[in-house]
DNA sequence: GCTTCACCTAGGGTTAGCCCTGATCTGCAA
DNA sequence: TTGCAGATCAGGGCTAACCCTAGGTGAAGC
């Protein structure tokens, strides 16, 4: 049984190493490491390996991203995902892109040796394992009253880089009202109050959203830069959403 | 010589022990550990240690926090801040703690084997040994035309957890006029165009100057969470500025 | 003394963003 | 088919947020 695992800090990988060779796991295999998500599909693909620790954040391909070219392939291969971060945007893509019957693992960098241990076995059970710090996230992505649909996403991570109503609309072809629309069901689902329910605690609704997307991981610090870049560099579409598609299509021919 | 070694996680604190350990540096003496900074205040004044590692982020007593009542103690402490992040906010607050001539260290947790013993002979013979990654950080806080005063940051952070200008104005004892004026000056030495510049791209520039600050580091996450909490949950006042103090006074008295 | 600089204040104007109602169209399920 | 729910769009009202100019204060420095 091969185990590979896969992350950019030394550290972290010479952590796990030392872990599972502790445990009972290399008995029967090797543990082989890749250092970035290019080479872990690689790696996997040569493989075959039963399980695979991934990074989220790293170099060239992400853990998720990653983990979707390696699934595709080879859907029966155990992963569990390594994060430092107990954010709700990385969940969204992972519950994406995993097999229905899959056996995965989300374990916290904080995690404790024995929990790591015990991520691991599972999921080579067929059982996935959930660390219990995101239980509450995952449990908020699938309640209808807080879980946000895919255009009241998009809005969030338009005002959270900054854009106006007026730009937003032009990029996502739609009107400002639908934007304002898509804000004010946002801000009901994060929970911030607005100026008619005459709260003791005033907010800016719109910077308000971003804070609290912020805390709860719905958006994140490397997450936005990334969306900052797309969107002032290019023109075009931003979001893979069919009336989008469309009207870009339209607009070229 | 004592080295302390101050982190709540197990594994940062055995990655610097061994660390040290291959080095030269325990020869003559022990390495302590301690998990917090209550507990780091409590070891540097028994042990007087040479060379204190400190994480940033901590339960009870932030790292920074606790250099300041280390340094009050014993000026000539040796003293290395550990931070997973580049974040100005940091720089920003250590630099004014630090004695003018002491000895210290900056380093990111990613930091190479190498860089940390490099960082350690650096502090313990007097010197400064700061990472590469924050260098252009620590330019930018002495810059006069990036540099924030603490008006400004007052009203960054303020706006950056949700305020409106009318509670901003409340909350420091202060007309909006007088916010608005704070946060024009804060937009400029963010450099983000107005309305009035007529740019390509369109920001909405209260939310596009978290977005800024927030990358640069001028504010994170965890230092947003405890701003809010403290904000939301108590009245009077917040920072410590002279005019907030006597206004506060006025009118309890 | 004077100057400089950072900061607060003021007034008056423009606009973006929030609020409400209501209409249209879609897809889904009873 | 009917009804329900969601998303989009419209118009009109309101206020917070930005823009400009300009005067006043206090501290630091020549």
């Amino acid at each position: 049984m091969t185990i590979l695992i896969v992350d950019d800090e030394e550290r972290d990988r010479l952590w796990l190493r030392n872990l599972l060779s502790q445990g009972d796991f290399s008995e029967h295999g090797k543990i082989e490491e890749a250092h970035d998500g290019e080479r872990a599909v690689e790696l996997a693909n040569k493989l075959q390996p039963a399980l695979i620790f991934l990074d989220i954040k790293m170099p060239k391909l992400s853990g998720i991203k990653a983990a979707e070219q390696i699934l595709k392939n080879l859907p029966n291969t155990g992963i569990i995902m390594l994060s430092n971060f107990q954010d709700e945007v990385y969940v969204r893509q992972l519950w994406k892109i995993v097999p229905p019957n899959g056996a995965f693992g989300y374990v916290l960098k904080n995690a404790s040796n024995d929990q790591v241990i015990e991520a691991a076995r599972a999921v080579l059970s067929g059982d996935c394992w959930i660390h219990p710090g995101i239980a509450r996230v995952i449990q908020r992505t699938q309640n209808k009253a807080t879980n946000l649909t895919t255009a009241e996403y998009e809005a969030l991570i338009c005002i959270s880089v900054g854009m106006t109503d007026h730009a937003i609309a032009k990029r996502l072809y739609l009107t400002e009202k639908a934007i304002q629309s898509r804000l004010k069901s946002l801000y009901a689902k994060l929970g911030i109050p607005g100026r008619s329910e005459a709260q003791e605690t005033e907010y800016n609704q719109r910077c308000r959203a971003v804070f609290v997307a912020l805390q709860r991981g719905l958006v994140n610090q490397s997450e936005l830069q990334e969306w900052d870049s797309k969107i002032s560099g290019t023109k075009g579409v931003i979001f893979d959403t069919p009336q989008a598609v469309a009207a870009a299509v339209q607009e070229e021919g």
